[in-house]
DNA sequence: TTCAGGAATTAGAATAATTCCAATTTAGCT
DNA sequence: AGCTAAATTGGAATTATTCTAATTCCTGAA
């Protein structure tokens, strides 16, 4: 086995997928695991040198289809900071992101659920939204620097 | 003239440029005149076309370094929604952005006092924020599709 | 007013992230 | 085992954006 999910994230994830008809290939279970296994909130270039590793055929389609369909899953979360590339995300709460600009790290940072359902009542009446994106930058924390 | 701002954005473009350094072009202004003309979160190619019909000589490159120095000037916003192409908004008040899914369309969602604050106050001990993006996707008024 | 020098603009090439495509392989059924 | 749809693959294509080197334009000192 050249990639192994502890028995718990096993379980979410073969029923994520089953739950949609789609099938738990070792791809994805490889992209799911590099995921989960360093939670630095890795671009898609990172997602593929590590997945190389373990699955050195893989190609860069695969983790970008791999990817989506996680996505799609909700077992990952996208993040977007401006037009850097998308990094992914295994924290599924609702969580915002604050980006250092000087190191490029990104952290998460929990929303607290009154704060949260104030945010969520900003949306205006007649407007339903399915998502919510909350992020800062600035300057991080002096010891990463 | 090809195109027109009125005397007050005149006189804040021009402070705003001046107080950089910077000079006043006619395609800066063009530029700043188009997104104050139509407030509807044009993309830099939506925005080539307009300015085009005023200067019809602008490059490409032009439309975009204008748009660097008006958002390093503070004249206007860079919207990021996902990995879409960046939009721009002459809005400067706090706000969130909605993005409907099925027609595309962005809409500025004002953010409250109280709610702005609470939001600030997520920002953990050490972290500095300079700056915040809120913004929700899902579906927009039934009248838009 | 002229002119020098820096700032801004230009056209087109280059880049980077992501998506598409057609061909091959694989997984899950019967 | 064999069939069929789903998934993967390598490489080409796309798209937004940035870079580059050459030209043009302003501005302020002479």
């Amino acid at each position: 086995m050249s990639y192994s999910l502890t028995s718990f994230s096993k379980d979410t994830f073969n029923s994520a997928l089953r739950e949609k008809g789609l099938r738990p290939t070792k791809q994805r279970a490889c992209v799911y695991g590099v995921i989960l296994g360093k939670r630095d909130h890795p671009t898609a270039d990172d997602i593929y040198d590590r997945v190389k590793r373990h699955l050195p055929g893989t190609s860069f389609a695969t983790v970008y289809n791999c990817l989506e369909t996680l996505v799609g899953c909700g077992l990952v979360r996208q993040v977007n900071m401006d037009r850097s590339p998308t990094r992914y995300c295994p924290n599924l709460t609702p969580h915002a992101h604050f980006r250092c600009t000087q190191s490029g790290k990104i952290y998460d940072v929990e929303i607290d659920n009154n704060t949260l359902s104030l945010i969520q009542a900003l949306v205006p009446e007649g407007f339903e939204a399915e998502n919510l994106d909350l992020s800062f930058s600035g300057t991080g924390k002096p010891s990463d620097n």
